[in-house]
DNA sequence: GAGCACTGC
C-alpha cells in the first residue's frame, strides 16, 4: 500500500456541486380513506384471512404464531389490555426475552382495531401506533420481524422510520421509529396528532430523546384524551416512571434467560485489563467449553488486550491442550467486515473482547462466559469549563446485570465480575446517569424552544439537569442569535432548529451563503458529523500518516477534511481508493449521506448553495470566516509560553498532535476539547485576530 | 507528539 497512489495535491479544489437539488418532501401522507378500523369484535372469527390485508394467512404465519404464544408476555395479554382500558398511561416492565418489543404493539393494534378503547377512535383520526427504539438497527429489524409475524409486507401496514430511511405508506398502522425521529416529528406535529397510541420502548436507557419525550408527552396527554402512552422498560426504575406519570398502573412481565452464575473477586483488582486477561486464561483452562465475552473500555485497550490474550494462549498451549481459540476485537470504529466476524459460526472457541457495544447494541449468541471488569467510558459534562469529555468510570448495577445477562442467552452461563460483591452493593450506582445529566444541552434547549416550551426552569423533567448547564445552553443560543434577550426563539433560531446538528454548526451553515461558500461549509459540516475518516493501523502508523499528509492543508484540519471529501468525490467514492489512502470508506459514505440531507434542508429553507471561485485568494479565507461565525466561542490564543489559552474560559490547552498545521498560529478555532493525558483542542483551523473584533470576544 | 464509549436527528 504505497502512499504514492495518492495523487491529490494539497489545496486542490473541485467543483462538484452544480447538480440540481431535489425536494425533501417525501413524507408519506395519510390516505384519504379515513377510518381504517375494523369493528370485528372476536379475533377468533376469521382464522383464514388476514384481518389487515384480507388475504389468506400463509403457512409461515401459523408457524410463527405458535412460537409467539410461548413468549412470557402472552400470559399477560389480557391483563395488559384490560389495564390499558382504565388509563391513559401505563408502564410495563419486561426483561430480556419477554417479547414485549414485538408483541405489545401488536396487542395494542388489535385492541384498537376492535374498538376496545372507544375514546381513541372517536375522532376521525386514522389509526396509527408508534413504537420508539433508541437505535436505528433495532427499529428496522424489529419492524421487519413484526411485519413477518403479521404476515404483511414491510412498509405497508407495518413500517419504520429512521434517519435517511422512511419505510412507511398510507396504509401504515404500526410504525417503529427511533426516539430521535419521533422528537423531530413533534416539531412539525406538536400534539402527535397522527397517533392514537405511543409506545416508548427501552425507556430505561434514558436517552436524551426519550427523556424529552417523557416531558412533552406528559403535557400532551392532558390535552389529548384520545391518546394513550405505554412506557416499556427493562429495569426496576419503572417505579420511578410510574411516579413520574402520576401513578400509572405498572405491569411486570418476567424475562426469559437461562440462569447465570455470578462470581466476584475476593479482593479489589488493581489493574482491570491484566485481571481480565488472567480471568480469560482461567476460563480456558478450568471451565467447560463455551464462548467468552470480555468487556473493556476502548478500541486501543481492546487491541492491546487481544495481543496479550493471544500470548497467554500460546503459553498455556505449551503446558496443556486447550483446543483452537480465536480472539476477536469488537468496537464501533472497527471496520464492518471485522465486526461481522464475531457473528460467524466457527469451529474455534470464540473470545470476543468488546466495548459497551455488546452490552446493548449487538447481541452475540452462544456466549457462555462474561468477564466484567466493571468499567466503561462515559460522557461527562462540565458546565463550568463548557466541555464534554469521556472518562473511564465504574458502571452501574443495571449495566452490570445487563452484561451478565449476555452469558445466558442460549444456555446457563457464568459471569466473572472483577470486583468484590461488597463493591457491587456499596459502590455502584443503581442506574447509569441519564444522558440529559451528562450532556451539553444547547441543542436540547433549542429543540424545547421550538416545541414551544416557554419556562425551562419549571419544565417537568424526570431528572432535571443542573441549572448551570441550562444557563450555559441559553447563553450559547443567545450569542448565536437563536434566542432574544427574553429567551424567545428568533427567526435565526427557527431556521437553526431545522438542522439535525449542534447550534454552532447550524449557524455556520446558515451564514455560509453570505461568505459565498455554502457548498464547502456543507462538506465540512458533513465531515465533522461522522467519525474521523483517517485510519491509523498500529503497525502502519508511518504509512498512514504519510497518506494523511497528502491531504493536509496548512491552514487547518477543517480544510484538510474538505480536501479529503473532495478527493473522495473525485475518485468516484471508490472503496479501494479509500483503502489505499488509509481512509474509512464507511465514514466517507456516511458523510456524503449527511451532506445530502443537509443540502436538502438548505434548499427547503431557500439558503443559497454557492462557492467562491477556486482561483480566488478569498476561497479559503471565506470558508474560515464562515467557520468562525459558528464557532466564535471556541477560539484559542497562543501565549508567549507557546501554550494556548481558550479565549473564553482561559483554560490552558494544547494543539492535538493530529493537527495538520505547519506552524502555531496566533489564533485558532477548535471543534473539540478533549481531556486525556493533557487538555487538547482537536480539529483546529487558523483564523485572523482581526476577524474576532465583530464578535466582541 | 496522541489515541475518539455508544447512540440519535
Amino acid at each position: 500500500m504505497a502512499s504514492s497512489i495518492v495523487r491529490t495535491k494539497r489545496k486542490r479544489k473541485l467543483c462538484l456541486f452544480d447538480h440540481s437539488v431535489s425536494s425533501d418532501s417525501k413524507r408519506s401522507k395519510p390516505n384519504g380513506g379515513g377510518g381504517a378500523t375494523s369493528t370485528n369484535l372476536d379475533t377468533s372469527i376469521d382464522l383464514i384471512n388476514n384481518r389487515w390485508t384480507g388475504r389468506p394467512y400463509s403457512e409461515r404465519y401459523y408457524e410463527i404464531l405458535e412460537k409467539r404464544r410461548t413468549l412470557p408476555v402472552w400470559k399477560y395479554k389480557e391483563k395488559f389490555l384490560q389495564e390499558l382500558k382504565g388509563t391513559q398511561c401505563l408502564v410495563l416492565v419486561g426483561e430480556t426475552g419477554s417479547g414485549k418489543t414485538t408483541q405489545i404493539p401488536q396487542f395494542v393494534l388489535e385492541a384498537v382495531a376492535e374498538n376496545v378503547y372507544p375514546e381513541l377512535t372517536r375522532s376521525k383520526r386514522k389509526m396509527m401506533i408508534a413504537c420508539t427504539q433508541p437505535r436505528r438497527v433495532a427499529a428496522m429489524s424489529v419492524s421487519r420481524r413484526v411485519a413477518e409475524e403479521m404476515d404483511v409486507v414491510i412498509g405497508e401496514e407495518v413500517g419504520y422510520s429512521i434517519r435517511f430511511e422512511e419505510c412507511t405508506s398510507g396504509k401504515t398502522m404500526l410504525k417503529y421509529l427511533t426516539d430521535g425521529m419521533l422528537l423531530r416529528e413533534a416539531m412539525a406535529d406538536p400534539l402527535f396528532e397522527r397517533y392514537n397510541v405511543i409506545i416508548l420502548d427501552e425507556a430505561h436507557e434514558r436517552t436524551l430523546a426519550t427523556d424529552l419525550l417523557f416531558g412533552i408527552l406528559k403535557e400532551v396527554l392532558k390535552v389529548r384524551a384520545d391518546l394513550k402512552l405505554v412506557v416499556m422498560s427493562a429495569t426496576l426504575e419503572a417505579k420511578k416512571f410510574r411516579d413520574y406519570f402520576n401513578g400509572a398502573p405498572l405491569i411486570e412481565v418476567p424475562g426469559r434467560l437461562y440462569p447465570v452464575e455470578i462470581m466476584y473477586t475476593q479482593q479489589p483488582e488493581r489493574d482491570y485489563v491484566e485481571a481480565a486477561i488472567r480471568t480469560v486464561a482461567q476460563i480456558l483452562t478450568c471451565e467447560a467449553p463455551g464462548d467468552v465475552l470480555v468487556f473493556l473500555t476502548g478500541g486501543e485497550e481492546i487491541e492491546d488486550a487481544c495481543l496479550k490474550i493471544n500470548r497467554e494462549i500460546n503459553k498455556i498451549n505449551y503446558q496443556c491442550e486447550i483446543g483452537p481459540v480465536k480472539v476477536m476485537p469488537l468496537y464501533s470504529t472497527l471496520p464492518s467486515d471485522m465486526q461481522q466476524k464475531v457473528f460467524d459460526q466457527i469451529p474455534e472457541r470464540k473470545i470476543v473482547v468488546s466495548t459497551n457495544i455488546a452490552e446493548t447494541s449487538l447481541t452475540i449468541d452462544g456466549v457462555v462466559y462474561v468477564v466484567d471488569p466493571g468499567f466503561s467510558k462515559q460522557k461527562v459534562y462540565n458546565p463550568r469549563a463548557h466541555v464534554e469529555s469521556l472518562l473511564v468510570s465504574p458502571i452501574s448495577k443495571a449495566s452490570a446485570r445487563q452484561r451478565s445477562g449476555r452469558a445466558g442467552r442460549t444456555q446457563p452461563g457464568k459471569c466473572f465480575r472483577l470486583y468484590t460483591q461488597k463493591s457491587f452493593h456499596n459502590d455502584l450506582e443503581q442506574e447509569t446517569y441519564p444522558e440529559i445529566l451528562r450532556s451539553n444541552l444547547a441543542n436540547t434547549v433549542l429543540t424545547m424552544k421550538k416545541l414551544g416550551v416557554e419556562d425551562l426552569s419549571h419544565y417537568d423533567f424526570m431528572d432535571p439537569p443542573a441549572p448551570e448547564t441550562m444557563m450555559d445552553a441559553l447563553e450559547v443560543l443567545y450569542f448565536l442569535g437563536a434566542l432574544d434577550e427574553d429567551g424567545n426563539l428568533t427567526m435565526v433560531g427557527e431556521i437553526m432548529s431545522e438542522f439535525p446538528l449542534d447550534p454552532q454548526m447550524s449557524k455556520m451553515l446558515i451564514v455560509s451563503p453570505q461568505y459565498n461558500c455554502s457548498n464547502e461549509i456543507l462538506s465540512i459540516s458533513a465531515m465533522l458529523s461522522v467519525p474521523t475518516p483517517f485510519i491509523r493501523p498500529r503497525d502502519e502508523v508511518q504509512e498512514a500518516d504519510e497518506a494523511k499528509a497528502e491531504f493536509a492543508h496548512i491552514d487547518g484540519d477543517h480544510l484538510t477534511l474538505l480536501n479529503v471529501y473532495h478527493a473522495y468525490k473525485q475518485h468516484n467514492e471508490d472503496p479501494s481508493w479509500c483503502y489505499d489512502n488509509y481512509l474509512s470508506h464507511k465514514a466517507l459514505k456516511a458523510a456524503d449521506n449527511v451532506r445530502q440531507q443537509l443540502m436538502r434542508i438548505m434548499a427547503r429553507l431557500n439558503l443559497k448553495l454557492c462557492s467562491t471561485d477556486l482561483s480566488s485568494p478569498d476561497y479559503y479565507i471565506n470558508i474560515r470566516k464562515a467557520l468562525l461565525a459558528g464557532y466564535f466561542r471556541q477560539v484559542a490564543h497562543l501565549q508567549r509560553s507557546g501554550q494556548y489559552l481558550t479565549r473564553k474560559e482561559k483554560q490552558v490547552v494544547h494543539l492535538h498532535p493530529s493537527n495538520s498545521l505547519d506552524h502555531k498560529p496566533e489564533f485558532v478555532i477548535y471543534n473539540e476539547y478533549v481531556l486525556t493525558s493533557r487538555s487538547f483542542i482537536r480539529t483546529v483551523t487558523q483564523i485572523s485576530g482581526e476577524w474576532l473584533v465583530e464578535y466582541n470576544i
